[in-house]
DNA sequence: CTTGAACCTTCAGTGGCTAGAGGTTGTATC
DNA sequence: GATACAACCTCTAGCCACTGAAGGTTCAAG
C-alpha cells in the first residue's frame, strides 16, 4: 500500500499554503487529487515532486503559464530542451529588464531624499521631484517597475 | 471665463488613459470633476498638476497609499517635510529589496541558460535546476521577487 | 441637421494568491 | 463507542492598479 500525503502535509514539505494547493489545482496546474472517502484530498510522492518544482519556479520567478510549459516539456523526456531554454532566457531578459528600471529608480530616490533637508513641507525636495518631472535625470516613462 | 480640459485632452498632457482618471477619481484620488450639463467631466489646471504628480510618483514606483499621503502633504505646506521623506526612505529601502533579490534570481537564471546544452529535456539543465533546489547557490524563499 | 469622435456608466478580468464563513471529516484519547 | 478538535471541505470575496468591452449619450465641426 502507498503511502498518502494529506493536502497539509504536501503544503508543510513544500512551503506552500494549503489554499495555494487547491488554487493550483483549480487552475490545472497540479492534478485532481485522490479524496478519500470522505472527500478529503490525498497526495502521492509525484504530486509532491510536480510541486516542488512548481514552487522553486515561482521563487526564481516563472509566472504560472512558463511553469505549464516547463511541466509538459518535464513530462516528455524526449522532446527538445530548446523550448525550456527559450522559456527560461526570456525570463532571464525580464528580470534584466526589470533591474535596469528599478536601478535607474533607486538613483532616483536616493537623490530625492538625500536632498530633503527637513523643513517645512513647502521646500520639501522630495514633493518638488515629485510634481516636477524635468527634475529627474531619467524618463522612466514606464510604470510600475 | 476659465478653460476647461477634457477627460481626453488631461489624459494626453499626463500619458493617463481615461479609464484610469476615472479609477482615481472612484478611489478619492482625484477630486470629483465638474461637469457639464451633458454629464462630461471639465478639468482645470490644478487637476492637471494633481494627476502629474500623481503619475510621476507611480513611475517611481510609489504605490496609491504613499501618493496619497503625499498629496495630501503637499496640500499643507506648513507641515514638517519628515513625512514625505520618511514615505520615500521606506520606498527606498523597498526597491533596494528588490534590486537585491532580483540581482539573486539573475545570477541563478544565467547559470541555468548556461549549462543548458539543448539536448533532449531529459537532461535539460534548466529543467533540472527546477527540478532540484539543492542545486542553487541561494536560498530565494520569497516568491515573486 | 447630421455625423462621428469622444464621452458616459457598469461590469468583468488580469496574476497569483489569501482570508474568511460556515460546515464536514479524520484521528487520538477516554 | 463517544467525544473532542485539528484539519479538512466549498464557496465567495478581496488584494493592487489598472484595463477592456458593451451599450448608450453628448459635443463640436461642417
Amino acid at each position: 500500500m502507498v503511502e498518502m500525503l494529506t493536502i497539509g502535509s504536501l503544503g508543510r514539505k513544500t512551503g506552500t499554503k494549503v489554499q495555494t494547493i487547491r488554487y493550483y489545482e483549480q487552475i490545472g496546474l497540479m492534478p485532481t487529487a485522490e479524496r478519500t472517502e470522505g472527500g478529503q484530498r490525498r497526495y502521492v510522492n509525484a504530486d509532491l515532486d510536480r510541486l516542488s518544482f512548481i514552487r522553486h519556479s515561482r521563487q526564481l520567478g516563472f509566472g504560472l503559464d512558463a511553469i505549464r510549459e516547463l511541466l509538459d516539456l518535464g513530462d516528455h523526456p524526449n522532446r527538445s530542451c530548446e523550448e525550456a531554454d527559450t522559456i527560461a532566457r526570456r525570463h532571464l531578459w525580464q528580470v534584466e529588464q526589470r533591474l535596469a528600471r528599478l536601478k535607474a529608480l533607486r538613483t532616483e530616490l536616493k537623490r530625492m531624499v538625500q536632498e530633503c533637508s527637513g523643513g517645512r513641507s513647502a521646500e520639501c525636495r522630495v514633493l518638488e521631484v515629485l510634481r516636477d518631472h524635468s527634475e529627474c535625470l531619467t524618463q522612466h516613462d514606464e510604470i510600475g517597475v
